[in-house]
RNA sequence: GGCGAGUUGGCGGAGAGGUUACGCAGCGGAUUGCAAAUCCGUGUAGACCGGUUCGAUUCCGGUACUCGCCUCCA
């Protein structure tokens, strides 16, 4: 009998997981706006929040669990990207999408059961703004829906604070059709240079929290789960997503659970976009940090408390990880996961515990444990190896695909070898001593002698063959 | 000002009221021509001040500092 528990945002304790549906359990995670790049900061609930996809999946049964995960494809900062450049907000929705992908994937994030366009669910909008206006929990002014948020009791509940208290704080847009300044807007006018759909309060498009509250009604019902994000979006977003919801759907919860991770930070800051602190998942990509070893980073702080990205940390997960992976690699994996490692992610997400555990595994099953958490097999990645070319392989078959530099490397490695069976040590080294200066590791391993290059690119030739 | 999170050994980072966290680095050893890889062993802790307790790093209260939200943001 498993057990799972969560800290939920909604009663601030750790508690026992019972879905509503254990044949279909479900979870909503709010995903981005698709304008640009997705910084690693938006890479942390994507991987801690899919790490508990693969849980439930685990428990429940894949075919068991619906995880929605939006994509906000009409928003302000998407029709000021397509004026700056030029180009349609289609063309840049969907390529920002399909860098999302991309970037996600390399994560080895699975793709959520759905991923639902804002704007292919217009229409669920509309209608959710209809019963809130007829249910006395909207108004229209000036060709805006606003929320009135002193209609319904509850709004604050979830961050824990009154209304008056949001006033007091207060950096609140003040505007003259507003009843009350916390009044948050479910539709808005849009002229003819912006994206707008026809609708009784006027041409105009929607609001931002009314997505997430339509969506997810038309996918998981008035009352799921799991609703997780960023805590970021606890307040006003989220509080938002809940007066939306309970009071069109007459409900007193949208979502059982609600998870909050934890800000990621650089230099102690939290990475945004306004700060400008950040960078991407791509950049990382680029700079030939395996996405794995990205994942591996985030697993190793619970997703509840802040993390730094560091350079330190980086280098850590790669040598950890490098280990599992050689350990693992052509190993069969066990068929189950030991428990401890189980009752480790089973108690709100303890990833940094489940790590601990797989230390001391056995390989076949450390290796069904890093398919859990999401790690690659070996067999599917090659970073590790830091191996270009194996001698072993060389000279004896002719393989035809191999670079010029390769084949004048394995034509080395083999000059190398034959120095040390000699026992010409002195000869031998001065060659890797040379070969180093070239940008040419060698080194012998269990497989035979092995050479790892800088860049390929870069190695040069003609030096290189005059030294065998 | 309001709400929330945190402060652990050189670094990262968990759990548990009393018994080894774990990892990385370091150090010692095995192995290796030397290295690499692998294996074995090993030292260092709990912001500060009080309280509860036979006993607290772990519970309670306070202080200091850090960070987040209150405004688009994961």
């Amino acid at each position: 009998m498993t057990t799972i528990r969560l800290h939920n945002s909604r009663t601030r304790i750790k508690e026992v997981f019972t879905p509503l549906d254990p044949d279909n359990v479900r979870m909503y995670v709010c995903g981005p706006t698709v304008y640009d790049r997705a910084h690693l900061g938006n890479a942390r609930p994507v991987v801690a929040f899919d790490v508990l996809f693969r849980l439930l999946r685990h428990v429940y049964g894949a075919d068991h669990v619906t995880y929605v995960r939006n994509f906000t494809d009409v928003d302000d900062k998407i029709n000021a990207r397509a004026a700056e450049t030029g180009r349609s907000i289609g063309d840049i929705t969907d390529e920002t999408i399909g860098w999302y992908h991309a970037d996600m994937d390399a994560l080895g994030a699975l793709r959520p059961t759905a991923e639902p366009r804002a704007t292919d669910w217009i229409g669920a909008m509309k209608d959710m703004i209809a019963e809130l206006i007829a249910k006395g929990h909207a108004y229209e002014a000036e060709g805006h829906v606003l929320f009135a948020v002193e209609s319904y009791a509850d709004y604050g509940s979830l961050s824990g604070r009154s209304i008056d208290d949001m006033i007091a704080g207060a950096r609140v847009e003040v505007a003259p059709y507003k009843r009350n300044p916390m009044d948050f807007v479910l539709w808005k006018p849009s002229g003819d240079d912006l994206p707008g759909w026809d609708s009784t309060w006027g041409r105009g498009r929607p609001g931002w929290h009314i997505e997430c509250s339509a969506m997810a009604r038309e996918l998981l019902g008035a009352t799921f789960d799991i609703h997780a994000g960023g805590n970021d979006l606890l307040f006003p977003h989220h509080e938002n997503e809940i007066a939306q919801s309970c009071c069109a759907n007459g409900t007193d919860r949208m979502a059982q659970v609600w998870l909050h991770n934890e800000m990621l930070q650089v230099e102690g800051k939290k990475m945004s976009k306004s700060l400008g602190n950040f960078f991407t998942v791509r950049d990382l990509l680029d700079q030939g940090v395996p996405g794995e070893v990205i994942r591996f980073v985030m697993l190793s702080t619970h997703y509840g408390k802040p993390m730094d990205w560091t350079e330190k940390k980086r280098e850590e997960a790669e040598k950890r990880l490098a280990r599992w992976l050689r350990k693992t690699d052509g190993v069969t994996a066990a068929d189950m996961v030991p428990n401890r490692v189980i009752a480790a992610l089973e108690n709100d997400l303890n990833t940094h515990q489940a790590l601990t555990e797989m230390n001391s595994l056995s390989a076949p099953y450390l290796k069904a444990a890093m398919r859990l958490v999401g790690l690659p097999d070996a067999e599917d990645v090659e970073w590790f190896r830091s191996i270009e070319v194996e001698a072993v392989s060389v000279g004896t078959t002719g393989d035809g695909d191999l670079s010029e530099t390769q084949r004048v490397l394995q034509d080395i490695l083999l000059r190398w070898q034959d120095l040390r069976d000699q026992k010409d040590y002195a000869a031998a080294d001065d060659l890797k001593r040379n070969l180093a200066d070239l940008g040419v590791e060698v080194r012998s391993t269990a497989t035979g002698p092995q050479a790892t290059m800088d860049d390929s690119a870069k190695v040069d030739h003609a030096k290189l063959e005059s030294l065998i």
